[in-house]
DNA sequence: TCCCATATCTAGCACCGCTAGGAAATGGAG
DNA sequence: CTCCATTTCCTAGCGGTGCTAGATATGGGA
């Protein structure tokens, strides 16, 4: 009984050694290349056992994403803590934000795109991830006026999140990038 | 030879059977239901005359985007001329682009989510696109201020792009909806 | 009527996510 | 040390995918 506590010890790296080579794999080569085969073959062990650690491929995706809102919300909360006054956090958030999404394209696809309803179905994603909403809050709430705080919030997400979507895809020109986090920031910083 | 015109013809009207045939099925059942078998039982042929028309799967996803940049359009110059004032205009606009969006889910995906590059690759998609987005652009232009008007055009369609998205994948409560495109379109006309 | 080009289909490839069933390793009991 | 039960792991395979090569059917022109 006594190497109970090894194999479990063992056990949880190996999930951890899944989680790190689907997140590497996905960022090297994108979601398409990360397969169960090339998966089982990066650990060194046989396709079956990924199954034994998550339901599926999905349930795999799923846990690099609650990883990607766990750092998220960690790049979020420093860009607020050097900002030097209300208004420009607002604009180093947002600065944040986008950085993080152009930076590890395949986990925040994993975050907002894939994995619909997966991750939501777990306990500790909707802590990580209202980890990140609140630090967007509380960044916001200096400059919300008189509209209620968490729909002004949610908004200025969803402009975030469209103008990294958008522009990912080559919907928008990729130079004026620059002038229309401005041009979101100011509107909702005023 | 005298054939020929009837035959051009027929294989038109069966390019098009397949791009309905694709909307169809993914407006129904998601695009993960929609196989190239499926496809083909659908037109009564078989599989390999999709490639006779189309490069791909692919292919046919940007077809039936394209479709869609050219429906979009409309529904947002209907929404504009019917609009009683500029500020009207604003709100009924970017109620257009959203009820498009959540009325017709799987053709939203192919235009922005999935078929990333592709349609960009042909002729037509710009302009029904551009269109699209010159619709946004006269709309926004009474109330865009001082700012260049491409970049707040640019910037206000993310955001309306970033709820639908959000709210689709159940990161944004469902109730506050209407709060929230409320809040974007008065960030964006005043 | 025959020929040939075109149109279309059958059959199959390589890959996918996933799983059943058997082999191998492991740990405790005698 | 030996034996057995349990757990762990792998081999092999299922049904599906997008896509294609090669064979077959079709139909107009000579």
């Amino acid at each position: 009984m006594s190497t109970h506590g090894r194999r479990e010890r063992e056990r949880a790296e190996r999930e951890q050694a899944i989680i790190t080579a689907a997140r590497d794999l996905a960022l090297a080569e994108g979601w398409d290349a990360v397969t169960t085969r090339r998966l089982a073959a990066e650990i060194e062990y046989s396709q079956p056992v990924l199954y034994s650690h998550f339901k599926g491929k999905d349930a795999i995706m799923a846990a690099v994403a609650v990883e990607g809102f766990a750092e998220l919300a960690t790049a979020l909360v420093s860009a607020r803590a050097s900002a030097p006054d209300p208004r420009q956090a607002v604009a180093d958030v947002a600065a944040a934000y986008v950085a993080f999404a152009q930076q590890r394209p395949a986990i925040y696809d994993a975050m907002f795109t894939l994995a619909v309803d997966l991750p939501f179905a777990t306990q500790d994603v909707p802590t990580d991830l209202a980890r990140g909403f609140a630090e967007l809050a509380e960044t916001v709430r200096p400059v919300a006026g008189d509209d209620d705080l968490e729909t002004v919030t949610e908004t200025f997400w969803a402009g975030l999140h469209g103008l990294v979507t958008l522009m990912r895809s080559g919907r928008l020109r990729r130079a004026d990038h620059d002038r229309r986090l401005a041009v979101l920031v100011d509107r909702f910083s005023r």
